[in-house]
DNA sequence: AATATAATCGAACAAAGTGTTCGGTATTGA
DNA sequence: TCAATACCGAACACTTTGTTCGATTATATT
């Protein structure tokens, strides 16, 4: 790969990250980006389609670092999940600014975000039904979030499965005390 | 109210909902809205200061009349909490495309969405570890989405607990059989 | 029915962003 | 050295945004 490509791609994820700090990424322009990179208006073109294209190189960049080595069968045991999945949460650290700006982004988010304080509150009247041993607020999240997403879940199934049933299931996979 | 108010509102929620069935979120702008609605640019902007308040107007409406009455205490049950939840999912289908439509937004989603590809890998490897009385497709869809939504409470906590710690908690409120 | 009030219209506006094109310049790898 | 190619930067037409203002129109009230 040519040094100036390689160059150019770089200030770019450079100072998308940076701006990822300081702004939501709906509001991140391509002119954001270029000035802070540095680079020309057609230079950004010719390496991204679009803004979303720079993101998902971004990601990919990160994850396929992240997961290698990660991806071979191992005896499948319950302890040995929980250290690749520490040792996951481990290396995210390295990209702790990038991570953070992207996941303090809006839009479904938006929904979700005013759905679980309705959910927030609900859960919180049955929060002595569940598992205590881990801090509460942690607890919480983890029932709204996995809530949230078993809603998602069902609404991109077409809420082919009855209520009832979802209900059920959630109920099945949460541990209680 | 003015009955032009509540006409003019109406339009703009019915027109937002329809378009949300053919586009997303991110990609919807006041003009068409405002075309759809049949309504004077200025008319718009005159009832909500951006297509963000727009949403979370409509979103204050739904959940309002879905959480109407699930607010109160209750004997924190188990089964209770499961017809509660039954009861949300109930009412969601009254709005099912609304809600399709804006569920499928994406952004901090496409983040999520390329870790989650990453994570549904890893998961399918150690499936037979959890509880298996639900159907395969939930129980992967709710490890994935409850660890994602887990690395979101952690990277919003600024990572403060250590990468073992929650990888622990998440392990201690799965149900495993 | 008459009237004051308030909502809507519609056209126009500056400002900002998008994505593309193209000729010229500079760097690179062979 | 030299051909290939990545970059520059200016210009382009186009879309979207959010605001303004005077002219209409519908509404609630008396």
């Amino acid at each position: 790969m040519d040094r100036r490509q390689k160059k150019t791609r770089d200030a770019i994820f450079k100072a998308f990250s940076a701006l990822l700090e300081n702004k939501r990424y709906e509001h991140i322009t391509v002119q954001d980006i270029i000035d802070k990179a540095d680079v020309g208006r057609s230079t950004f073109y010719a390496h991204f389609e679009t803004k979303d294209t720079l993101l998902k190189s971004m990601c990919s960049d990160i994850f396929d670092h992240i997961f290698e080595g990660e991806m071979c069968e191992y005896p499948t045991q319950t302890p040995q999940l929980e250290a690749r999945l520490a040792h996951i949460l481990w290396h995210l650290n390295d990209h702790k600014s990038d991570i953070s700006g992207i996941l303090s982004s809006e839009s479904a988010d938006l929904f979700m975000g005013y759905l679980k304080e309705y959910l927030a509150k609900l859960f919180k009247m049955h929060l002595s039904d569940f598992h205590t041993q881990t801090p509460p607020d942690f607890l919480l999240n983890h029932l709204v979030g996995s809530f949230g997403e078993t809603i998602k879940w069902w609404v991109k199934n077409r809420m082919n499965t009855s209520s009832e049933d979802v209900a059920k299931y959630f109920i099945a996979v949460t541990k209680t005390h």
